[in-house]
Parts: structure tokens; sequence; C-alpha cells
DNA sequence: TGTACATCAGTGAACGCGCGTTCACTGATGTAC
DNA sequence: TGTACATCAGTGAACGCGCGTTCACTGATGTAC
């Protein structure tokens, strides 16, 4: 697990009681469990039975807390669109008035996200659980992310001005794919760059997000 | 598959002779299965015997091809790169001395190839195969991809002008990730925009190639 | 042209394996009285 | 406070399955002479 991934199993389990027979927190180690194997083998690389494994418990256990192998997976999305709209969410409350700084906060907030937390990233946009309309809950946490990229975008337009009047489907379109395929690439290993402190992170993300601000017009404060 | 990679199938194979032993296109028909059920299950839901058994051949077939299912990936990953970098190829021909034209062009060449090839797409940054250091061709493929985005940046940059002496390793991240992003987001089904006809693609496309030029301060000709 | 023979490209059976899931079960927990 | 009992959260064995790969094999092909 990722530094950040890794905070996310909070309070590391530990017994309720000594020679205690329930587990008490199974559920949050099942999904840290499956967030290493993710780091380890990938998204498919995530076997039901392995996780069980690596928790400590039987192979049946998992099925007290899921519904099976796809269901563990969408939680372990679910979880990831909730972590990284909080993030975004404070990010943005942290600039509120500043439309731009809270734009671009907030996608920097995406790639830090999805630099950090390379497995819930994979596993939010993996198609093993891209159908997402047997998982309302992992909908809902998908979109509520979407809409605040969405809004911070809406948030930024003058209108009268340059691109002020422009559909914001489009904006959110080119903003969503620049911060997106950025930290598809940084995920997958393809650039060059270190991204390995925070700084030279920043850097890149800096650079990529002042591109695309100017090219959606947006200045100023 | 989709209609590009269909066509890839080039001569559907037709027995060379009949009552004939050897199959003659083996090779061929097993990159295209392995297209096929990338569609159908994704690039974790291929399987070499499924592949075999979609080619009409036993399970131990393959194995005078490929090394094994890796092996058979890295060579569908392979010619998905040498296809994108050809189609690339023929665009920036058609636009030489245009610089920009050329850079436009290039661009489109590869979000066009992702939307209208998911399964290759898909494969080429699967982190299934992405340890290319295994399969040199395939780096080497990848790596002619890359280069050919990169220059056709490089021409765009006008020295003494803005944005003209920047490093255009730092435009290149930019200009990629725009690209590939979009990309993604159109193969992994999460732009409600509609892409299917070649019209509406070329208008997404468009959109979001002017928002990166304007920011990457390419104008003219 | 005919023939001997090496090589090639398949077959099909077999291997051992890990998987997802189900099942009857059991010990721990919590609650009503 | 004690007790009976329902519920909860695990166990561990078992199921059937498809997988990747290997193996000895065989029929077709191509080549040297």
């Amino acid at each position: 697990m990722s530094e950040s991934d890794k905070s996310s199993g909070r309070a590391k389990w530990k017994p309720p009681k000594k020679g205690t027979y329930h587990h008490g927190n199974l559920r949050r180690v099942l999904l840290d469990s499956a967030l290493v194997m993710v780091e380890k083998e990938g998204p498919h690389g995530v076997s039901l039975r392995a996780v069980a494994r690596l928790a400590g418990v039987s192979p049946a256990a998992p099925y007290r807390h899921f519904s099976g192998k796809e269901g563990l997976l969408a939680a372990v999305a679910e979880e990831g669109f909730r972590a990284l709209e909080q993030k975004m969410e404070s990010a943005s409350q942290a600039t509120r008035g500043f439309a731009l700084a809270e734009f671009r906060a907030i996608g920097f907030v995406y790639v830090h996200f999805a630099a950090r937390n390379p497995s819930h990233f994979c596993v939010m946009f993996s198609p093993e659980v891209s159908d997402k309309s047997e998982y309302p809950s992992l909908k809902e946490a998908a979109d509520r992310a979407s809409q605040t990229i969405f809004d911070a975008i809406a948030n930024c337009q003058r209108p009268g001005l340059e691109g002020g009047d422009t559909d914001p489907q489009h904006l959110f379109i080119s903003a969503w794919s620049t911060f997106h395929g950025l930290a598809t690439l940084i995920v997958g290993g393809h650039l060059e760059s270190s991204v390995g402190s925070d700084a030279e992170l920043e850097a890149l993300g800096n650079g990529v997000t002042d591109v695309l601000c100017r090219g959606l017009s947006f200045s100023g404060p």
C-alpha cells in the first residue's frame, strides 16, 4: 500500500478482547487487504481467497461483509470516490471565494490522489466495476466527485468574457481529460518525470494546469 | 471487435487448400480472437485457452506462435502501437509544413484510434503488459509512437515567441495528458457525449484540442 | 521427376493449481425478561 | 444479576470449473539430391 492507502486503514486492527472469536474489524481489514493486492497484482489480480488469506481469515468469511468478489471491489472503488470527493471538498473550502484557485486546487487534489493512492485510483476506473448500475451507492459517490469538479469549473466562468458563455460541459470535458490523463499516465508509470516527492508532483501538476487554465481562458485570482 | 479492429483481420482466413492440416494463418487469427475477447471481457478476461477455442484450435496450438499468454498480449499491444504510429505518420505527412495542423491531426488520430479500437488501446496501456522490458520490440513500437507526438510538438514551438523556449518535454506532457485523458475517458465510457459518429467524435476532439492549443500558445497555420 | 528425410504446425490428453462460492456448523455476542 | 435464546460472524471442508502449460505424438510441408 502507498502511504495514504496505509493511513486509510486507520485503527490498525487490535483484538477487541483477548481470545475473542469475532474479528470486530474484518470489513476494514478486507478492504485494506484488497488494496494491497491491487498494488501488487493490479485490479484483476485480486482474488477473494487471497484477500481473505491476507486478512488471516477463512475463504468464506468475506461473504459476511460483501456480496462476493465484485462487491468487494465495488466497495473499494466507492471508498476511493468518497475519499477523493472529501479531499476535493476540503481543498474547495480552503480556497472558497477564489474561483480560479479553487479550480486549480481541485485539479491538483485529483492528480495527487491518483499518484498517492494508485490502487484506489486503479479500481475506481477499472472496467471490472464499471457497470455501476449494480452498485448505486458507488455510482452516487462517483457522480458526487464528478459534480465537484464540474461546479468548480462553472464557478470560473465569467459571463460576457471570453469563454464565459461556453457550455460548461465542454470546459468540464477539457479539464477532466487533462487531469485524468495526467493522473493515468503517472499511475501507469508512463512519465519519466519523477513524482516521488510532493514538490515534484506539484511542479508537474502546476505546469499542466497552467496550460489548461490558459487554454480555458481562466485567469485572475 | 469494433469496426477497425475487424478490418485488421484482413484476409479473413480461408483454407489454403482443402483438407489441409496446417492452418496457415493462425497467428493472425489468434491476435484477432484475442481482440474479440478483450472487447467482451476486458484485457484481464483474456484466457489463452478461450482464445484458442475462439480460433477453433487446440489449447496448445498458440504456443507455436507466442511464448504464452503474456506473449500474446504483448503482441496485440505491439500491433496496436504500430498501427497507431502508422496512422499518426500518415496524418503527419498529409499536413507536413503546417506544424500546428500536423500537431492537431496527430492528436485527433490518437483519440480516434482509441475510440475506434478500444480493445487495442486497452491492451496497449494495460498493466498486464506494462513491463515492456521483456518485450523489446513492444517497447520500441511504443517509443516510436511517443516520439511522433513529441516531434509534432517541438515543431510547433517558435523560438522567441511565448512558450517558444519552454522545455518541449513539458509541453509534451501537457499534450499527451490531454489526448490520453480524453481517449481513456471515451474508452471507459465515462463521457456522456456521444462519440458514435466520426463527426461527433471530431467535434469533441476539436473542442478539447482548441483549449489545449490555446493553452500551449500554439496558433497560426 | 521421385524419393528420403528434416522440419514445421498442429493434436489431444494430462498435470497441478487456485479460484468463487456454498454449506452445515459453531462459538461469541447481545438482549429480553 | 442470571439465564434462555436469537442472532451474528466466523470456520473448514467441499463442489465444480477453467486455467496455463507440458508432453509425446502425427500428419503436412518443403528441400536436397
